[in-house]
RNA sequence: GCACCCGUAGCUCAGCUGGAUAGAGCGUUGGCUUGCGGAGCCAAAGGUCGUAGGUUCGAAUCCUGUCGGGUGUACCA
């Protein structure tokens, strides 16, 4: 395609030097040819000429430049140029079926998602950004980007207070020692057991005015806990633990998604010092200012609105934590880009937040991507089990999908992974997901265990023809063609996909490649034809690409299924 | 009130850097079956791309209005 594009913009500047025009290449459909450029009807305008009569001559000067590498070109509809271009070339994009355009070489990456509050419940939210934020990774990683995976959480606030206040209830005081007989000894009992102390501080706090009052109290007493570095207090002993139960809930939850671990966790408590100091700087230099007591940006003054960073207690708000966050992971990488992603109900504080931080950092900001998702929803509803509270839990969509594969007849653990992690990231980037664990199951269809299906299936064809000999081929039938083009696209797609930080184009390309192989597979012999050896090497290349793009999307594609 | 996001076939979604008859899957209807894994293939029905304007040779795509849904809007995260 490079070759091609670049040849015909030589076309283009022989033609017409005197024009600026970019000589814009395109995918277009099978029956037209394998590329397509419409740069004729733009110059049309300019040149005040037919669209066709320029076609016709850009075509000529473009056999020209191409010869051999281009098989047909042709003139179609209202002056599109179409370009088939010669088996030879196409065959040649099979040597590097699966080689990644470098799109992100030389760049340092950091990408910040998943971001859990320790003392709360795993939600939806957190298993889709991990999910998500895990194949952009994977994604960035592959194109040439030197990428740091960091998340982010709430280990002081509020929400913590309210936790901790609860457990103080259930532990009738200050006892740590009685904190194992009350939470249990494995992971998922003592997380279940956290957030329904966390359930019991929040109704509290809504409904008690005294509880209130407790809660707001211990709010301070965490945050003195972090500034004298307390770790032998009875109070202090209890955070701590519970704390740590809780990272520890995360790391079991990473390991069960197999997604790959983070580098770095930043808790508030870490980022919160830098957050206060940069923010009082800044005061003084007149980017934040004092109003009724507290700290605030003017978000007004940009279009946006206007948010408090300090508050009129001198406690640090998420804001100030989050510019804590935000200038330590510039000290600790100095990064090309941090992408951060999150649910798209925080955009506007978001660009409060970076307005903020541009008025004295201005590079940090532009180095800065904020990738916002919708909310993931359930079809069906939600079971709730044994617990208060509403939202989508991430267990609850796990344990749909296990039910759902078990009826399926399907209890592959990967393959459930696979159907989860396919119809959350099929769809764009941005908007509400309605998720049906049923059809994620399905092997029909467009799914996470099709793919897998396809693969194994492809495999299957070449563990039943071992030891017999792969050729590439030099000359291409129509079912083969067809094949092959569309493995061609390959890198293509995954460029779009890295630049435009969108794994579902990948999903979509795995599932549209499928389908064009089942369509050779179903009208053309392999094993016993007499092309045989170069449809197997044809198949074991379907199946790599099947392979990397499953790999870039974090599912496995086992031999067999 | 203001700001941001979304509105494409019965359902779930692609397509949005403007281009050729708007594409898939599920579901519905019909066909292929001694098959290299049929978990597939072939085909049909089904859409005034929320709606009204505008820009353009050309708009699902860009702009404006409008309707519907969601989210956010000072001391929560």
């Amino acid at each position: 395609m490079e070759q091609l594009h670049a040849q015909l913009a030589k076309a283009i500047t022989e033609l017409y030097p005197s024009l600026d025009i970019k000589a814009e290449l395109s995918r277009t459909d099978e029956q037209f040819g394998d590329y397509a450029t419409n740069v004729a009807l733009q110059l049309a305008g300019r040149l005040g000429r037919s669209p066709r009569e320029i076609a016709t001559e850009l075509t000529n000067k473009l056999s020209d430049i191409a010869g051999d590498t281009v098989k047909d070109i042709t003139i179609a509809g209202p002056g599109f140029i179409n370009i088939r271009v010669s088996d030879e070339q196409l065959i040649t994009t099979l040597k590097n079926a699966t080689q990644k355009p470098q799109v992100y070489s030389g760049q340092k990456v950091v990408t910040e998602y998943s971001d859990p509050n320790p003392f709360k419940v795993l939600h939806v939210g957190h298993l889709y950004t991990t999910l998500v934020g895990d194949v952009i990774s994977r994604i960035i990683a592959a194109t040439g980007g030197d990428v740091h995976r960091v998340n982010f959480g709430g280990d002081v606030g509020l929400h913590v207070a309210k936790s901790m206040w609860g457990i103080l209830q259930e532990l009738g005081g200050e006892h740590p020692d009685k904190l194992e007989a009350a939470a249990g000894d494995d992971l998922h009992s003592r997380s279940k057991w956290l957030s329904s102390c966390y359930i019991q501080g929040n109704t509290a706090y809504e409904a008690d005015e005294a509880a209130k009052a407790e809660i707001v109290a211990v709010n301070k007493k965490v945050y003195e806990v972090h500034a004298q570095n307390d770790h032998e207090s009875a109070f202090a002993r209890i955070y701590w633990t519970c704390r740590e139960w809780s990272y520890d809930y995360f790391k079991a939850f990473y390991n069960d998604l197999e997604v790959v671990p983070f580098e770095k966790y930043y808790p508030e408590s870490v980022t919160t010092p830098t957050g206060i100091q940069t923010v009082q700087e800044q005061l003084n230099n007149g980017v934040y200012e004092e109003s009724n007591g507290a700290v605030v940006f003017n978000g007004e003054k940009f279009g946006l609105h206007t948010r408090v960073f300090i508050n009129s207690q001198g406690l640090p708000t998420y804001e100030a934590k989050d510019v804590g966050l935000i200038m330590q992971k510039w000290r600790d990488y100095a990064f090309d880009l941090s992408i951060i992603i999150t649910g798209n109900d925080i955009v506007e504080y978001m660009k409060v937040v970076q307005k903020s931080i541009e008025q004295f950092m201005p590079e940090l900001t532009k180095r800065s991507h904020h990738l916002a998702h919708g909310n993931v929803k359930m079809t069906g509803g939600i079971k709730m089990s044994s617990r208060k509270g509403n939202g989508l839990l991430a267990v609850d969509v796990l344990d749909a999908a296990m039910e759902a594969a078990r009826e399926a007849g399907l209890d592959n653990r990967q393959t459930t992974l696979a159907a989860v992690k396919y119809a959350l990231l099929r769809s764009r980037i941005g908007g509400d997901i309605i998720y049906d664990p049923k059809e994620s199951v399905s092997l029909e269809g467009n799914s996470g265990p099709y793919l897998q299906y396809a693969h194994a299936r492809a495999r299957s064809i070449l563990a039943k023809a071992e030891g017999e000999t792969l050729s590439m081929p030099d000359g291409l039938d129509a079912g083969e063609r067809s094949l092959v083009r569309k493995m061609s696209e390959y890198p293509e797609i995954v460029e779009r996909a890295a630049k435009e930080l969108l794994p579902h184009h990948l999903c979509t390309y795995l599932y549209e490649l499928a389908q064009v192989f089942n369509r050779f597979y179903e009208h053309n012999r392999v094993v016993g034809d007499e092309r045989q050896a170069v449809r197997l090497q044809l198949v074991a290349l379907y199946a790599d690409v099947l392979r990397d793009g499953l790999g870039l999307l974090g599912i496995e594609a086992p031999d067999r299924l």
